[in-house]
DNA sequence: ACGTAAGTGGAAATGATTTTCACATCAAGC
DNA sequence: GCTTGATGTGAAAATCATTTCCACTTACGT
């Protein structure tokens, strides 16, 4: 059967300068990750894992990925920023799950529809719109129902 | 001719616990603001303007103000928190002028609807959702360009 | 007016991110 | 294979928004 996890592409590599160690590894880390992931958890995992890259280093690879549109980004509430791999350039939508990271994308034809809209009547230019939707996924939910019941009479 | 200016109403006051001369202030001047300021922002203005309040205070208040409904709030670009005095308890999306802060409510119905059903279809819990509109206001743009002709050629 | 819980402010603490800079290493060119 | 200059790395220091601490003040019910 063929390997269908996620993998990084050469391309990755070379929209981002050189080639190097510590960059292979957290860019690796980042699509073995699957779903947002903080640069500092990134950076613990792979201190962990027995990959001693910087946290400078961490930061700066994910930095570079964002800007050559090969990470999504987003802020969450405590104004941590989340880093995710994107596989393709495709503008897209998720809804991350608050307590894993967990991402699924989901259709946003109505929101990109709507926003164009907005864009096109408002006079405002160069109009950009950032859509996050966040909500806890079946799995931890049920996780978080035991541990209520558990403690409450 | 009526006063039309937006103004701070004692509920506000009312809403946060009790009524102090700083907490007056850090209200009027988010009043007067219109559109998103920062906390950082926002203070440097009462200083300004004579009105020493402390900086924790006004973190304090804005913090209290958006806990009790009464201020909407969200993270810019660099990770800092925006925050708008609420006239009204409905749930709003704004296009915000990245230059000034000038912010204009827009229809978000066709939003709403799409949000809805996602979190109905997609077997998450407590889905909610974050929408950011985000350019250049025609004001500003109209300096921009001058600023930019000037320059050119 | 009094008492006291709630509020204040300046300084110190926190925590994520960025910068600095001396050292390592990649990729040519010889 | 070896020098070389640009590029990358990492540990520590710097930055920046925000929070917390704590001694001092103040609003407000009695």
């Amino acid at each position: 059967m063929a390997d269908n996890r996620p993998r990084a592409t050469v391309h990755d590599m070379a929209l981002i300068g050189r080639a190097t160690q510590q960059r292979a590894m957290v860019l690796g880390a980042l699509v073995v990750a699957e779903g947002f992931i903080s640069a500092q958890a990134l950076h613990k995992r792979l201190v962990a894992d027995g990959s001693p890259v910087g946290l400078s280093t961490v930061y700066r690879t994910l930095t570079a990925l964002a800007e050559a549109g090969r990470a999504d980004v987003f802020r969450d509430t405590n104004g941590e920023r989340l880093f995710r791999h994107r596989p393709g350039p495709d503008h897209r939508h998720y809804l991350v799950c608050t307590q894993c990271g967990l991402s699924l994308p989901v259709e946003s034809g109505p929101v990109e529809k709507w926003a164009d809209r907005i864009a096109r009547t408002s006079g405002f230019a160069d109009v950009r719109h950032s859509v996050e939707l966040s909500g806890v996924c079946p799995d931890c939910g049920r996780k978080a129902d035991q541990g209520q019941t558990s403690r409450s009479s």
